[in-house]
RNA sequence: GGAAGGGUGUCCGAGUGGUCGAUGGAAACGGUCUUGAAAACCGUCGUGCCUUGCAAGAGGUACCGUGGGUUCGAAUCCCACCCCUUCCGCCA
């Protein structure tokens, strides 16, 4: 949720920077039903203010006669101004939650995910002297990526992972993980990135797969029409990243400055609908109903969250670089960073199979456009009171394993395993 | 899923209809005392929202698991739901 009072100070900002985005935002209305809302607000309370007088009045004995019906009467005024008051507030939240988190100033104008901005090109693509594969007819010939049967049983966008392709997987967590956790190896991150931030390592979580309807809707993520899976006869939506379940782990907290930055790292098997895409994507591991991810969340001081995304971004470009794998950097713009982000980078990995760079990673600089709703705050040291910021981003998904498998293939249609990955496969250097 | 008990502030814990945002204790913070520390003593010590103020602040209102209800008045009574503990059942 955007804070309330900065689009009351920026109406003009707010509907313009909205329209960037692609939404359309009817600030007049949602100021209308604000100030509504206000002196409804007001009235309510100065009857309350009242009837408080009153019973304070008779505190220890009998009212009278009089007393109780004046009583009554002001009970009858309250109810009637307290119910519309509450249609008011209704109206009010329904639209205030349509309005996106504002872009911050580096972020490109643009209207497609065309228009996202490549800032950087890392590693070569690779020269095969035969014709490269697509990671499916690998995958496919090696006994790794079964998706008729995953169909027969789970329908389509599922599959069954096997064998080796399993390990490299598991490896690619345990990979992450080692490095996440090592505090030296942040600092080196930090060091090469000039950057400012703690080195304060991650911490591993498993959480939820699962969230409440009130909570996932907190986190700004909770697409049900296009996204997210939900629960027959359960309050219970199921996640469509670690994301979901990790940013709302404080929720209504109030958090210690001494105790930031609060960087988890969350393995999940993730969920997600994938409505309108339909025939896109349909081979192979690219696009799936369900799928694992590693995912990284941190919550910050306002004032250090913006290094803390570039940081997360370090951490990514520095993991894909230990795999050796392309990639390219992109500054995404406005109608692709997301509903609640003020910026999103991302990362596409370099695809021999389709020619193409295809997403690997995201990172979400998201401010307070969460905890607004989810009410995590941080107490300063001298006291005071504020929002905390969430930074959200992957660390990996499964796609990094079809850029191993296209980049890394052999004309035998082997794959060579990158170092890095080789302690966690029986140090075999191809599978 | 069944039975019983229970959810109160950072924590423990009192409060069963009337100035109760809530007694008391602990922790924390500030101070007195002390060479220093401990102890003792004094003080401070929830959050959201609205109004007002340049601000420090002031005023109001709401919040005792959640949502409804009863009442002139609800932490307290009633209903529903959620969660926790113990026992039973089931189970990776």
């Amino acid at each position: 949720m955007l804070d309330i009072q900065f689009i009351r100070d920026n109406p003009e900002t707010v509907a313009e920077k909205s329209r960037q985005k692609g939404y359309e935002v009817d600030v007049r209305q949602l100021l209308g039903f604000d100030e509504e809302r206000r002196q409804l607000l007001q009235q309510v309370e100065d009857l309350r203010r009242q009837r408080n007088e009153l019973s304070g009045q008779t505190k220890g004995q009998k009212p009278s006669e009089e007393q109780i019906a004046k009583g009554r009467e002001l009970k009858d005024k309250v109810a009637k101004l307290e119910h519309q008051l509450a249609v008011i507030e209704l109206e009010f939240t329904a639209l205030l939650k349509t309005v996106p988190n504002m872009p911050v100033d580096d972020v490109p104008i643009g209207t497609t995910e065309d228009e996202n901005v490549v800032v950087k090109i890392w590693g070569e693509k690779p020269q095969f002297d035969f014709e490269p594969k697509n990671h499916w007819q690998i995958g496919e010939a090696k006994g790794w990526i079964d998706k008729e049967r995953a169909t027969k049983v789970a329908g389509s966008r599922f599959v069954y992972l096997k064998g080796d392709l399993v390990l490299l997987e598991f490896a690619l967590w345990q990979f992450a993980l080692s490095k996440l956790i090592d505090e030296k190896v942040l600092q080196q991150i930090i060091k090469d990135n000039n950057l400012t931030v703690s080195s304060t390592p991650f911490i591993p979580v498993l959480p939820p797969a699962v969230a409440k309807k009130e909570v996932f809707e907190a986190t700004g993520r909770l697409n049900k029409e296009e996204q997210t899976y939900k629960i027959e006869d359960e309050d219970l939506w199921l996640n469509a990243s670690a994301e979901h379940t990790l940013a709302p782990m404080y929720l209504n907290e109030i958090l210690n400055e001494a105790d930031l930055p609060l960087r988890y790292v969350g393995y999940t098997t993730a969920f997600r609908r994938e409505a309108g895409t339909y025939g896109k994507d349909m081979e192979g591991l690219f696009r799936l109903h369900q799928f694992n991810k590693l995912e990284m969340e941190c919550f910050n001081l306002p004032e250090d969250s913006l290094q803390e995304h570039l940081f997360l971004v370090a951490i990514q470009e520095y993991l894909m670089q230990q795999l050796g794998l392309p990639y390219q950097l992109l500054n995404k713009c406005t109608a692709d960073i997301g509903f609640p982000n003020a910026r999103g980078m991302d990362i596409n990995a370099w695809l021999p199979g389709q020619n193409k760079y295809r997403e690997t990673h995201t990172a979400d600089y998201i401010t307070d456009f969460q905890t607004q709703a989810m009410k995590t705050r941080v107490r300063h040291s001298d006291g005071s009171i504020q929002l905390a910021h969430t930074n959200d981003a992957t660390a990996f998904s499964q796609r990094p394993l079809i850029a191993i498998i296209e980049n890394f293939q052999t004309p035998e249609g082997n794959v060579k395993i990158p170092e890095a990955l080789r302690p966690y496969v029986g140090n075999r250097s191809e599978i």
